[in-house]
DNA sequence: GTACAGTACTTGAACATTCAACCATAAGCA
DNA sequence: TGCTTATGGTTGAATGTTCAAGTACTGTAC
């Protein structure tokens, strides 16, 4: 059922599997205690939280379709749905451009006075649980390590974070 | 509407946010290529993967549901739907433990055979994606900072995490 | 022994995500 | 111009997760 290429497997010997056991905890707990934190403090998930601030940080509040799903890594569809809920609380707004255009989405000023104040407690929780923990070599061989591995899962992904930052 | 205690919020600076994009583009990514090769090759996704390792390595196949969530660091809930539809596969059974005492659940020769049969996949792709991109420092380093941040995440998980190899 | 809290587990409804169509516009090419 | 294919976006159904009760057993206090 497995593609496989070659037979051998190279099994993890203990301590492979002693940070393999760490890394899938820490990729289970970390993504729902933020999820949590901003369900809690702001009242959106962190996806449609990324929308907010990906929408924030263009020009004119305003993006189309597929460059935001460009910003916030997530598909199309799953973009449409959460646009579809964060426009039901007018947070943003649907802008089919004018004369045939593509669909745009605009922040609109109560969605950016909703993230003005969720933004610092968001921050704060992401220092409490990723940063501060970790001395700040750590956590630059953390960012490191992240673009590595996504290289191998996802190097348009990769290659767009890249360009993010020239 | 945060519970803030100090107004004043350290923003991430430069380097901090691009370490902070990879991070959250990360977080995204491999989980969801982890699932989609699990679903594709042996048909469950990633927890119930670990339901049913889990399962394989204790004794007698055999856990009680807690101890199950501990080891796959799920709720109890998620736990209990996804046992459910493991059971409709016959891949695992419920066996009320007799005498009034609690549920427990079994791994069957069914549930044992696909395990055999999807995890070198797994393994392959777990390497793939996170070991074979990494220096084995660097994959080293990856599970103390794991560790760290699941500490400050979850402390009862990581002293699980830490109690599963003495 | 009975009341009371706590642990272990299940269930159903609400919600989010994925998946597979589906429409509309845009672009390549005869 | 007219056909075809690609791109951008939406929608609804199926699946999975979370959340809030709810049931059943276990222990403790009186």
């Amino acid at each position: 059922m497995a593609p496989e290429t070659d037979d051998a497997v190279e099994w993890l010997d203990d301590d492979e599997m002693q940070s393999w056991m760490a890394v899938v905890a820490m990729l289970g707990a970390l993504p729902s205690a933020l999820d949590g934190q901003l369900k809690r403090d702001v009242g959106v998930n962190h996806f449609e939280y990324s929308i907010l601030a990906g929408l924030s940080a263009s020009p004119d509040h305003t993006l189309a379709m597929s460059d935001l799903a460009g910003v916030v890594f997530g598909s199309l569809s799953r973009l449409s749905h959460a646009v579809g809920r964060l426009e039901k609380r007018g947070w943003v707004v649907r802008c089919g451009t004018e004369a045939g255009r593509h669909q745009a989405t605009r922040l609109t000023d109560l969605g950016r006075a909703e993230l003005e104040v969720g933004a610092p407690s968001h921050v704060r929780e992401v220092r409490r649980l990723l940063i501060d923990p970790l001395t700040s070599e750590e956590f630059h061989q953390l960012g490191e390590i992240s673009r590595k591995v996504l290289d191998a899962v996802d190097p348009k992904r990769a290659a767009d974070i890249r360009r993010l930052f020239h």
